[in-house]
DNA sequence: CGCAATTAAATTGCACACAATCTAAATAAG
DNA sequence: CTTATTTAGATTGTGTGCAATTTAATTGCG
């Protein structure tokens, strides 16, 4: 049986993938842990320090989701609790009123600091090549890409 | 800045590897939907799958776990699930107490059947290249392999 | 043999993901 | 202008993931 249509969990891209993403998360987490932040609320963070350095004002609820390809119903309680952990501030737009804006905080600015190692501590620990992930990088890049249209992104 | 250490979205493979592995569940999820089951509860039947032709009484709970990566937290109540919809039947071992064993019923191996053509059809409709979906596995398991020793598999 | 250490599941609690629904606000159409 | 539609968030409910704890059974060791 060629692999593209086994059933074989081994031969499965989907499983690999998806068990791929996990080791990552779990590798962060003791990382992460020390930041207080569980890797959803770093990647809303990567988000965040992206834009206060190009553009703040287009931070909100909605712009997020876009980018990180998640919904109001993961964000908004995702949010309340960085808003609790004083890492930004959530309130509604005057200009639309249905809209929320988000923003740092200083000791959100401040947090990026102590998160500029993590990657590089990370690599190292694995003792991957870099090219090599670069590599993979830009390949699951394309097949996000060739996926996410179907899904209506 | 080179892309070992940008802190951008886009230069993370953590990133790319979390959406790209949502996403191709996403797309899946119509499919199972019609079968009744959940993205996970399709991958233990895969396992089961797998299992019922070569080795049926090495199905356990812990085996499945290893395979899946996955612990009891999370496998006995989903397997709580699939033996209410009549999909396998879970019974404690009577040689050792601790281990629950696990069998497909009739409805459980007559599944299978109707899975077989899903990957085709997604593979299909997503319009990528075979061999380049094959290549991506790979590269995606060697890095898998690569991080796996570091959390102790 | 008897007890400590280990092991397999289950349980509890927390934080996502995501579908579905709801509300309020903004926009489009007539 | 007024109503219909669309849009942004919030809310609710289900199902994972995973850490931490608990229980019961088994194994190891002296």
């Amino acid at each position: 049986m060629n692999p593209e249509l086994s059933l074989q969990l081994d031969d499965q891209l989907c499983f690999k993938l998806y068990a791929a993403s996990r080791a990552v998360v779990r590798a962060y987490k003791p990382m992460l842990d020390e930041l207080g932040l569980t890797y959803p609320q770093y990647l809303v963070m990567l988000v965040m320090w992206e834009w206060h350095q190009a553009a703040p004002e287009q931070a909100t609820v909605k712009a997020l989701g876009t980018r990180l390809m998640l919904d109001s119903g993961t964000l908004t309680p995702l949010l309340k609790r960085l808003e609790q952990q004083g890492l930004l501030i959530r309130q509604r737009s005057t200009s639309d009123e249905r809209a929320v804006n988000l923003q740092l905080s200083n000791q959100g600015v401040q947090l990026r600091e102590r998160v500029i190692p993590l990657k590089a501590q990370l690599i190292c620990e694995s003792g991957a090549d870099l090219n090599e992930l670069d590599e993979l990088r830009a390949q699951v890049g394309g097949l996000l890409e060739r996926i996410a249209p179907m899904l209506g992104y």
